[in-house]
DNA sequence: TCGCGTTAGTTATACGCTATAATCGTAGTC
DNA sequence: GACTACGATTATAGCGTATAACTAACGCGA
């Protein structure tokens, strides 16, 4: 799209962080976030230690920038789907999907926060973009307002939706949404139903269930 | 209660070990459990590093039982309301305030699963104790049955509830307020709100209101 | 084509952490 | 009152992040 004056050298060091990026999830994916070593990455990428330094100013920049790409992989997803024609039930599937994929990038972004790291201004706005996919998927699925205090509150706290003229009812489905599919997937991937012998697609779907039922 | 027949030397160690743990806690309060630093709390403890190898094998049997207690601590609370009269809405009040009170206490059980953590037996039996005081809880308040395919499903996979004649409509209930709390609250503790200007609280009323009408 | 500045990479080093080993003193125990 | 087992210490190994100092190569402009 835009004019990609990069130099050589610009180009190389492109590749470069991507190939880091690239090792830092095949690490995570594994071993978690916490277990990351950029030692380790600089090994498997044949070279030593510190040189991983002139990409990245330290583990906190890596996991941010890891952080920032996990929300747009999920962003991408959301999107993707809706656009092609999923509604509100499909959306609640593709996030699921998404996050059984890689359970420890789920919890980069939605996990026990990293101490360290501060979010960047442009992670809000890529959650704020998958909330506006799923503000327009229950605006088009039709919401019956409730009238509850939750409403009137969202009613005068819309800074973080796009279009004013969205129904706190919808806001609230979409918050609700958010809130509900987060509770059952956190506690599934952190195998909290391992020892009970639950079936947590099932709580999953009960849950997609209830948000369109009520 | 039972017969305290402890030497000395076993009083004494019993005191080490509680004061470990405390000056654990006051760090994991303050950085979370990824920066718990055995040799700090050795030094606050006027003890020198490798001493601490004494009362716990390692970083990561202190964590195990810094979780046990943790577990232990809630489901007191639980059970301790529960038992003084509070109704479904009262308990999902303690466990906010349980959970507000010390968020990284909070993460440390229902947040991302640490790494070399394997959960010890008794840890599962404290969850169920828990899950006890929500059944019985939801039982006196009169739960309709639905007949959701997870009902039938949690009919048929009860090893998780220690009565029997519980109708799988409560335990449906039981565990729906666990999986919402947990979604309202982790994103509340984990600031996901913060940027949004919502009243976190709102949404958790919202979700306790939701869980007693439908 | 030559030279200069930028940049990638190296080794050396400092520091903090977990964890084990060897050792020593002492406080309970019989 | 002697023995022993336990607590605590130092020393050491290994891994991690991060910085500093230095070297080599690369590309750009004269």
């Amino acid at each position: 799209m835009d004019a990609d004056v990069t130099s050589p050298r610009e180009r190389y060091r492109a590749q470069v962080q991507a190939e880091i990026k690239q090792h830092a999830w095949g690490q995570i994916a594994t071993t978690g976030v916490s277990a990351l070593s950029l030692k380790a990455i600089a090994k498997h990428l044949g070279m030593s230690g510190p040189a991983l330094y002139r990409y990245f100013a330290g583990r906190d920049e890596l996991v941010t920038e890891l952080i920032r790409d996990a929300y747009r992989s999920l962003a991408d997803a959301v999107r993707a789907a809706y656009d092609s024609g999923a509604d509100v039930a499909g959306l609640a599937h593709v996030v699921r999907e998404w996050a059984l994929s890689d359970p420890h990038r789920y919890f980069l972004i939605y996990g026990t926060p990293v101490p360290g790291y501060r979010a960047p201004a442009d992670t809000t706005a890529i959650s704020n973009e998958i909330m506006t996919v799923l503000i327009d998927a229950f605006r088009k699925a039709g919401v019956p307002s409730a009238g509850s205090p939750l409403e009137a509150h969202l009613d005068g706290h819309r800074e973080w939706v796009a279009d004013p003229s969205v129904p706190a009812a919808v806001l609230r489905r979409a918050l609700t949404f958010w809130t509900r599919l987060h509770g059952v997937l956190s506690l599934e991937l952190a195998g909290h139903f391992g020892g009970m012998g639950i079936d947590p697609s099932l709580l999953f779907a009960d849950e997609v269930d209830g948000l369109l039922r009520h």
